[in-house]
RNA sequence: CGCGGGGUGGAGCAGCCUGGUAGCUCGUCAGGCUCAUAACCUGAAGGCCGCGGGUUCAAAUCCCGCCCCCGCAACCA
């Protein structure tokens, strides 16, 4: 049995309604899962939301609603948008579901036990109105604290910390034996060098004067579970883990054969949350350095160069995209048009172009003017006839290369590989200039030879792409009148009755007109 | 000298790790085709691959230095 396919991506924060950065991460994902199961492995696809912390509790007293009735109603948002994207996990990771719960308080408890964790006094500035401690990096250019923060003042807190910088070296080791700890490689470059800075511990609990919401920590009813210990172990509780094996080993066969997962998270949050906290915690835990996740870096989408942010008011909403061009258009440009681990510049009217460039004139136009010429000059039936096509060959190169690029997780080479092969059709296409052939009735096989190669084309090319755009792929199947290829095994070239009557053309993917 | 990324024909990018005729999409120009969603195909113009040095038979690609953009971080408990 083939090793789990294991992909998780961050768990976003239920705080405000996602935007373009939540939905590329999980449509990458979710591309991801697809490829692998249509590799025939098994997949486990796990996402979810943050719902606990200090800016949801704000924002729902802000409301003037409960923490719990906040979270949902945001939640729902996130849930909405998957569900319009064709974003389908396994299993959906909410924080304050209480096998969570358990398996947090199961964590923290055993760590206690093994006095991992420790108890200490800090001071430091306090913003009243804020509820927060602050930082040098707050004072204003005068060296004061701005009006922002109400009254200041300093004070003293106790707190929790989890011993986390005598694993520096273990981590540090731990980068240098595995090359591909962190994808792409320039950001191992960059977890390394941040972790031999590493200093001291982590602090990992709030007192519940000043948070509440939150997981209450199994030793000291007095304190809540900050971020880390709550939202990082995630990836674990719902993949089955049991806080109360110690080892990795003995732990239930539904976790191992999952664990390890390939992590997708956003370079804001690999160093230090997920390169180092999350790293060593799970060391910490037990578990042996091959269970430890690989992390898929990737970058953002910026808005005419400058950084997306809900106080520049350039946030791109995902929901009003998939609405007015629809999900797949969307799925598409968000996969091609960036290279996996780069930035890129998000733009309406590069969506727009991919859009019609490449699935409205290149692919979806293929489709049409195959099928039409099969029924004009075949009543639709396509049959084999003499000896390979080189489309065949070609297809066999493209589909080594596909696969090449998306274990690679590089979906945008995956994509302009495929988009060669569709042009390389349509020059087939002009080569062999069926019109021509149909009025030449000595030429009636070499007609038969070239729509049938064009129709296994078609096949092959909907099978590949059917990750990223699983609706269209099926409506391209629908036309060839074929069951959808599901996995890549019977993509390849020769899979098509050598007699079939295709179906109707009718466009998959409608120009989108301007203005 | 904090950490990292980028600088490639008009625009946006890939290629760089594993040196070997500079590639893709859009745009421009010319031609072809008529099966097709005014789509498709061919050809052309346009680039000292940021600058300077080095290694090499050979450098966009490796090494050194510099310039310019962009993120992140700067004792956030």
């Amino acid at each position: 049995m083939a090793k789990t396919f294991f992909v998780a991506t961050a768990i976003d924060y239920t705080n405000s309604a996602p935007h373009i950065g939540h939905a590329y991460e999980k449509v990458l994902a979710d591309v991801l899962a697809r490829y692998h199961r249509f590799k025939g492995e098994p997949v486990f696809f796990l996402t979810g939301v943050d719902q606990h912390g200090q800016k949801v509790q704000q924002s729902a007293a802000k409301e003037g609603v409960p923490p719990a009735q906040f979270v949902s109603t945001v939640t729902q948002k996130f849930l909405d948008l998957w569900k319009k994207l064709g974003v389908e996990y396994d299993e959906w990771a909410a924080t304050v579901e209480p096998r969570h719960k358990a398996v947090v308080q199961g964590i923290l408890q055993r760590l206690y036990d093994e006095g991992q964790i420790y108890k200490d006094k800090q001071s430091g500035y306090y913003s009243v109105r804020q509820e927060q401690f602050i930082t040098d990096k707050e004072r204003g250019p005068d060296g004061e604290f701005g009006p922002e923060w109400g009254q200041v003042e300093l004070r003293e807190e106790e707190n929790y910390y989890f011993k986390l910088s005598q694993y520096r070296d273990w981590l540090l080791g731990y980068l240098k034996q595995r090359a591909d700890a962190v994808i792409p490689d320039f950001r191992q470059t960059e977890l390394h060098n941040a972790v031999e800075k590493l200093g001291g511990d982590l602090c990992i609990s709030r007192p519940k004067s000043r948070l509440d919401w939150g997981i209450e920590l199994p030793f000291d009813a007095e304190y809540v579970t900050y971020v880390w210990f709550d939202a990082l172990t995630n990836y674990i509780s719902f993949a089955g883990y049991d806080p109360t094996l110690s080892t990795f080993n003995s732990q239930p066969s539904t976790f191992r054969e999952k664990w390890p997962a390939l992590q997708i998270i956003g370079k804001d949050i690999m160093a230090p949350a997920h390169g180092i906290y999350w790293l060593i915690m799970l060391h910490a835990l037990g578990f042996p350095d091959e269970a430890i996740p690989q992390l898929l870096v990737h970058g953002w989408w910026n808005l005419g160069g400058a950084k997306m942010s809900k106080s520049a008011g350039n946030v791109v909403d995902p929901n009003a995209l998939a609405d007015k061009y629809g999900p797949e258009a969307l799925r598409y440009y968000l996969m091609s048009d960036i290279a996996t681990g780069s930035d890129a510049d998000f733009s309406e009217e590069r969506l727009i172009s991919r859009y019609n460039a490449d699935l409205a004139n290149s692919l979806g136009n293929l489709l049409n003017r195959t099928l039409n010429m099969a029924h004009r000059y075949r009543d639709g039936v396509v049959t084999h006839k003499g000896g390979d096509s080189p489309l065949a060959g070609q297809s066999a190169e493209l589909i080594r290369e596909f696969d090449r690029a998306m274990v690679a997780f590089e979906v945008h080479a995956a994509i302009a590989r495929l988009g060669e092969f569709v042009t390389a059709c349509n020059t087939y296409i002009e080569m062999s200039a069926p019109w021509k052939m149909a009025k030449d009735a000595d030429r009636a096989d070499a007609l038969d030879h070239t729509l049938f190669a064009l129709a296994e084309a078609l096949r092959i090319i909907a099978g590949l792409i059917s990750p990223v755009l699983p609706k269209a792929s099926r409506e391209i199947f629908y036309q060839l009148n074929i069951e959808p290829t599901s996995r890549l095994a019977d993509a390849g070239w020769g899979g098509l009755p050598r007699q079939h009557k295709l179906g109707k053309p009718v466009p998959v993917f409608p120009r989108i007109e301007e203005g």
